[in-house]
DNA sequence: TTGTAAGCGTTATCAA
DNA sequence: TTGATAACGCTTACAA
């Protein structure tokens, strides 16, 4: 019933040469073939549309042409994080770049109790790229993967790891000063977990750092930290506008997040920026389209998506495989201005 | 230098039996092979931190695990169309249905001229789930492959196919007449290209029969057509304002092109929905959260992904492979009313 | 320049 | 119950 499907040995028989002859043209080894036969196999494969098996390839080259992108999953449905935007983004930009080099992005996250190991191994990874913050045992496991790994915002030291990201700490400094350079004194902060080593914590850090260079009170009652999402950004800018009519300007560490902030506000009286000056970080997509068009701290998602990408080719095409190892890049950080921040008299 | 990595042979030498055995404990062949050796066996399969070969074994049974996920790309970027968050909801709940069953996806857009034929044939994929409309081109080839796969979102008449969708056409109806019902009288609807079989198409033939029924004159000026993308509804929503005074209500055909519409309107010194109403299509996650919170046709779009998932993994599971097959699979619509609309007199 | 054959890590058939 | 071993589709010494 089902089709059979055409081996390199058909397309042997059918050209009359031997199946080496087809596998060397196929692999450029082709100055061992004769113009003629090249001519004679080129014809064969096409007629007989013969597409060679990445998987028998692999199993004697050690190779997958797979690239395991693992991304956080939310507690509750073990669904993939894409509520935010950030990783959508970043996604298709690694996707588009690896597809060029003929690898295939397989999309993972990662359970708790699961290992990433499972799968690098199993399913012969030749790279990985891994976003967010994951517990100390996870970076373990990939390192025992032993293959090439890029992270993305993490700030794990460890040379076996090249490393994209932003200077998160200066992010939250620029965000936290530009709020105060148009006079604001009461500066919130919602946030994810701050958890060591995450991007989060850096932030959290520039914040500090930006108060205190001005000389401000850092109010511990002024962070609200939860998770990274549109509903803990909700539920504190809602109770700001409630409980805390001090609070002049909130610093979101995330787009997603300072949107729940502006909703929450607004739908508690508060309108934005008349009453409280809002900024947001990442500059997703949404961030210019969207009422009110959000101020925030932009990173290049693309870019960073990019670059991580191309690093990880370059690692794998290097036969040393140490090229970019330990690499730390970090990408350009920006505040755009737009309508969610205002200036403060006096 | 590397780890080498442990195989099959390597736990059955350090249990002291047959490569065989070993593999028969792994796929629960258990029954052939007595209660010691079983335990010996999953002990050193243990001590090894054995993982198998997808690959080999891959090769042997002809599967991969590997479920294709195809979606749409920009025409420009190449990029992966995730600006409309509507694809990544689904490929989240598709990702976490499929890992229940030991699936991986494997994430690809279609480039324009090559074919989805070699990465399904080449990665040996045990099925796929094909996301939008594409040239009739695709379909053949995907027949070709010769496994089974669920559209999502098609109207392609084949019973080789499995499709999981909603009725578009009711669901441009539902939109238009709840307009209708508020009053309006002059509505535009903004959509992307409307192609044949393209559920644009449906919705856009649901959105003229309410107005034939409430015996509205169809005015082809009122359809603006392009893309689904922000910026289209941007400019639509843009010229209306400046254009065309007379429309108080429009249809998106996309929440996303919604959001686009209504910023339009808004730069251009109209309100909504003060000024003019309007009405989305899909409901995603983002809907319900910005501002102005939209009114739209709700499609639950988890559970489409996580029905289109189930019904490949039961098609991939049953041994006639067929069990599904030409089903056409609806999921139910709902208007959500939410700030957009608004009711007019008279 | 071409072909033979070993081997990649599995599963499954067949004998023992 | 167990174990050799052929086969899966491919690459790559090595021979011819």
């Amino acid at each position: 019933m089902s089709k059979k499907k055409v081996t390199i040995k058909d397309v042997a028989s059918h050209a009359g040469v031997s199946v080496a002859a087809v596998s060397y043209v196929l692999n450029g080894k082709a100055h061992k073939v004769s113009e003629e036969t090249i001519g004679t196999i080129y014809e064969s494969i096409k007629a007989l549309n013969y597409i060679p098996s990445i998987s028998a390839r692999g199993l004697v080259k050690n190779t997958s042409e797979l690239i395991g992108v693992i991304i956080p999953q939310t507690e509750e449905h073990k669904q993939l994080v894409f509520q935010n935007p950030f990783y959508s983004e970043m996604i298709s930009s690694i996707e588009s770049v690896v597809r060029e080099y003929g690898y295939h992005i397989i999309l993972a996250g990662v359970e708790k109790g699961k290992s990433y190991l499972d799968i690098s191994i199993s399913r012969n990874l030749d790279g990985a790229i891994i976003m967010g913050v994951y517990p100390e045992k996870l970076y373990e496991e990939c390192k025992e993967a032993d293959i090439p790994i890029v992270l993305i915002d993490s700030y794990i030291h460890d040379d076996y790891f090249t490393n994209v990201g932003i200077d998160d700490e200066l992010g939250g400094y620029l965000a936290t000063k530009h709020l105060i350079d148009n006079g604001h004194r009461h500066i919130a902060i919602v946030t994810g977990m701050i958890r060591r080593d995450g991007v989060v914590e850096k932030r959290f850090l520039g914040y500090k750092r930006a108060l205190q260079e001005a000389g401000l009170f850092y109010n511990p009652d002024y962070v609200f930290e939860h998770s990274v999402t549109f509903d803990h950004g909700f539920k504190a800018g809602g109770h700001i506008a409630r409980n805390n009519p001090d609070i002049t300007a909130v610093f979101a560490t995330a787009d997603l997040v300072a949107f729940g902030v502006i909703r929450g506000l607004m739908e508690n009286g508060n309108s934005v920026p008349q009453d409280v000056s809002v900024i947001g970080f990442d500059d997703i997509a949404w961030a210019g389209m969207l009422y009110p068009p959000l101020t925030t701290v932009k990173q290049s998602i693309a870019q960073k998506g990019e670059r991580a990408a191309r690093l990880l080719i370059e690692q794998l095409r290097s036969t040393d495989k140490k090229s970019t190892e330990g690499t730390h890049s970090l990408l350009p950080l920006e505040i755009v201005e737009r309508s969610t921040v205002r200036k403060l008299n006096g």
